[in-house]
DNA sequence: AAGTCTAGAGAACGGATGGAGAACAGACAA
DNA sequence: TTGTCTGTTCTCCATCCGTTCTCTAGACTT
């Protein structure tokens, strides 16, 4: 997403930052014109589809709900907190103290990110190793055959590829030792999807 | 990359590092001008070309984006070169155009480091897959059971986990229909080894 | 003395950028 | 419905700025 912005793009999402908080409603491309002494809307039109483009900026495709801001994403947020361990059949196991971890930007999702480190075998066919760190993007749905962090029962945690019918929501290991398991939809609740992994091969 | 620098290149490297702290926005080659006292864009342009070369200043390949010092950036988000793919078998395939890569630095070696991505499955029993990027410190020895990047012969290079006898150097690939190789010591070279390894999941 | 390296001036070219304004279509309110 | 507001796309234009070129000049080497 990042390309470097121009001058007037980088000027322009420091006004966009600086008047939200002044105001309840994000603007219209015509009081964005008026407040940066633009008389063309197209012109500036322009600017704000290459924030979009970057990231900056909500797409505002066609609505006319204004010109606003994109996520609590602010700008350098290289790191992204590590939570905790995770291994089948058990909670995520937390960290007393959540650090830090960096996380380069083509491995992070669009929401709101965190880390996991991976304990235990269950995904070894899917390239998932034992003290591996998972992306997570936080979310309560995913798409069949997205790798989630699921949570069954509201009390095991586990990482899984995940299928889902109308009758079962299954569960596939990807170890060739484990069998996939089936449960009611209920019984499972999504708390995110891995978009990233991160290994470090200490000599 | 490194070449030396002239007297008057190292000091205008130095006024960018400084006025990086002050500016907001990366000069523009007049203002640099009139910065360091300079009548003429031409001039600077040839140093500023220099120091490009040299590594120190990201290609301002004709955007109009100022001139923006590249480097250990933010904390340690440190980008590096993405050098090309590899695939057992074949001479690295060396990209046109390099680009660079974040990388974290719980995933950096010590010395000099690159990054290539994997196209194959020679090394899948490892968690490498085909796609993921492996990050190199490029050295010339390596210690049994470390994954290497060897060049066979000088011509075919390839990712394998390396064992060194007296007689014979090893290279296992970690794929179960793929069977060890042994070679005469002098006819592999190292060329560096895996620290490192990221994925992302894109949908 | 000739050659080379570094540094700078200045001109000219062309792509990148920023802006104006017109025209159109969908959203929304009266 | 009608009219206004707003986002979108388009063309046209001026300026900015990176790039390349030639020419000059001092310092240093051979």
């Amino acid at each position: 997403m990042n390309e470097a912005l121009t001058r007037r793009q980088r000027a322009i999402l420091a006004h966009l930052r600086e008047s939200r908080e002044r105001q309840a409603h994000p603007p219209t491309l015509d009081e964005l014109c008026r407040e940066l002494g633009l008389r063309s809307r197209g012109s500036l039109h322009k600017h704000v589809q290459a924030l979009v483009k970057a990231g900056h900026v909500e797409p505002l495709s066609g609505k006319q709900r204004g010109v606003r801001l994109r996520g609590p994403d602010q700008d350098g947020l290289l790191s992204l907190p590590l939570l905790g361990r995770i291994a089948a059949g058990h909670p995520i196991e937390a960290l007393e103290n959540p650090q830090d971890l960096e996380v380069p930007r083509q491995l992070r999702g669009k929401g709101r990110c965190y880390v996991l480190q991976v304990r235990g075998d269950s995904m070894i066919d899917d390239g998932i190793l034992d003290g591996d760190w998972v992306v997570i993007e936080q979310r309560d749905h995913a798409r069949d055959g997205e790798i989630v962090v699921a949570l069954i029962d509201g009390e095991e945690a586990t990482l899984k590829r995940i299928e889902q019918t109308l009758s079962a929501c299954i569960l596939h290991p990807a170890n060739s030792d484990l069998a996939p398991l089936s449960y009611a939809p209920e019984r499972v609740r999504i708390q995110g999807v891995v978009v990233g992994q991160m290994r470090a091969y200490t000599g």
